[in-house]
DNA sequence: CATGAATGAGCTTTCATTCAT
DNA sequence: CATGAATGAAAGCTCATTCAT
């Protein structure tokens, strides 16, 4: 009769998450520690310990939760009618997103799955399941001819989830940058390089 | 009198830079450890210490040296006759650099300047640096006709900047994937976005 | 939600001041470590950071504790109703206590003040509360004619200090000092400092 | 024929005592490095082991310098034909030498004499020295009648030399106290203590 | 005589983790 | 479920001292 409540415990978990997001936004994850956690998540050390084995486990979950809503941001935008304004859509929440005070943590993320097989696992599986959807989405756009049919569809979404990745280095590069200009220029990018050659621009 | 001689002091340091590369490329900025370093470069860690003030000292050597042979490559390329040809062949080398031992740590850089200033600093200038070159080698382009004269040289130069940067991530989130094509499709990329509209393709 | 017994905490905190005095007492401010503080109160210096934020704030805490015993020693002598009687006795216990175990500081203590802005601070406070103990006593003693009305009381009271202090290199001086017949000497000297002139001797 | 100067060997030495003192001075006993003397001296560290064996040998030498200068001066007083003004002006240049640059490091002496015994063995001849000078000073102001006959010279000197001492204490424990008054009372304190009582004052 | 390289133990402090209650 | 006590290894860094030149 006396057994936990797994709502609850979930719940709590979520609440623990959230707190090591904001921690690990704040001073990166190995610069976060876990009583920076405890004191954001207002719960004792030891405590945190009945909800995740280790810092690494809290890290694995944060990420893999990030990595999660991303994919389904992704897959609504698979069955939005025009592609091309899909994705200048996309790229801009993109941008909206980054000046969040939940800061973005792709680039540590993705600097940390280079040495750290069980991250480097998490997000090689994320990524071949947004790429599928992305591969998905320009074949969809192939059949429309909105996009040049010799592109390989895999490749191509490779190449534009690295685009993608590569957006976050901007403001850091020039924090000065005029973000709404370079979204349009962006977009000018992604649109010559999948429209069709033949098709008038 | 005779004071002793700064070529050996400087060969000291390089040394010990070469070694916290390793170290860096292997456990990253806040993963590696002064003794680390010290074991790698088989030096004490008190003298360490007479060669750089912090490990924060040593990180900025580090990275400046990096930048700034990352600079003169580019500024090699500025006197190149075709545009397109030399970005495609900057590509390939970014490409193959990446595998070498002295493994890149641009992703764990700009990371750290996120929250680091003074590496912010110091990324943040050699990115003017390299931008005002960048955007200098597209007026050439526009001048010739090669690249189309609509795009703001500046913008174009910094999105150029974060394409290469995302080019970083494609090996980690797909290990498997087929770099040479990936090359390929990456020069198709910047060719169509930099090719004049009128252009026969 | 029960939280944790304060008491208890105070109490390790006061084991863990006991041991730093010893220490302390031993080898001084800078020469006791860390180490030697855990060793003696038997915790681990990890542990000992959950009560002192750091090797000063020890310093700090136990000598404002020193200061406050001596200040409640001196207001308990206030009352007397023999004002010679009451300083030789005072003087007397300040050589007996001289020899306990937890040793004296107090000198160890200025010379620290004079190059810790921190600790000349609380030192400074805790002159000035005894100071104004002192005067106070003169006063009365002036008020019952047992002491010379001409004595500025302030002024008095500080150079009686400085000679309390100065008590503490007797036996640094001489450790074969009879100290029986230097407290009488010095009840002499107080006496005759303080003593009206035209009482009889 | 290549034999070491001895006179220059002892001014370096000198120069490196003095540089010492500063340092002494500035950071204590314990707070300055060899590094910092080095510096000060300028010269490197491997050559002040030529002309100190350790730490403590300077420590050692420079205080052995110092008392040694204070011994002279207190030599120097004991032609003079009044006692009392004699002993007056000793206390103002005592107050006058404790501004001075130089700073008094006695209390750090004394305080580190206590743990140290090669300190303490120094410590303990010098007093001795000056304790017999300063008898036998009081001894001539009993013969002339200017002192108190009663009073056993030798520990009437022990005790005035501690009453020296506590001076150094005056303005740490209060560094707005006025100077001269201060030294004023304290020649009351010493005229009073030592006049014969049936002396007119 | 003089230099600066080099050492290695030790310093204060931090931190992920475990334990007793 | 929840606390804060407690650990101990490791971090970055300092320093007195020695060594090769």
């Amino acid at each position: 009769m006396r057994k936990v409540d797994p709502i609850k415990h979930e719940e709590k978990r979520q609440q623990i998450l959230d707190a090591a997001g904001r921690c690990f936004a704040r001073d990166g994850f190995q610069g976060a520690s876990i009583s920076d956690i405890c004191a954001e998540a207002k719960i004792s050390p030891g405590h945190l310990y009945h909800y995740f084995a280790s810092k690494e486990a809290i890290v694995a979950a944060m990420v893999e939760g990030g990595l999660e809503a991303a994919s389904e941001r992704f897959s609504q935008i698979v069955d939005s009618p025009d592609v091309l304004a899909a994705f200048a859509s996309e790229v801009q929440q993109t941008k909206a997103r980054h000046d969040r005070s939940g800061r973005m943590l792709l680039l540590d993320l993705l600097a940390e799955a280079e040495r750290n097989p069980v991250l480097a696992k998490v997000v090689q599986e994320h990524s071949r399941d947004v790429r599928r959807l992305l591969a998905e989405f320009i074949r969809k756009g192939q059949a429309r001819e909105q996009i040049d049919a010799s592109l390989d569809p895999e490749l191509t979404a490779a190449i534009l989830m690295s685009v993608f990745d590569g957006l976050k280095t901007l403001s850091i590069r020039d924090p000065k940058i005029d973000k709404k200009k370079g979204t349009q220029m962006l977009t000018t990018l992604i649109t010559r390089f999948l429209t069709p050659p033949h098709a008038a621009r």
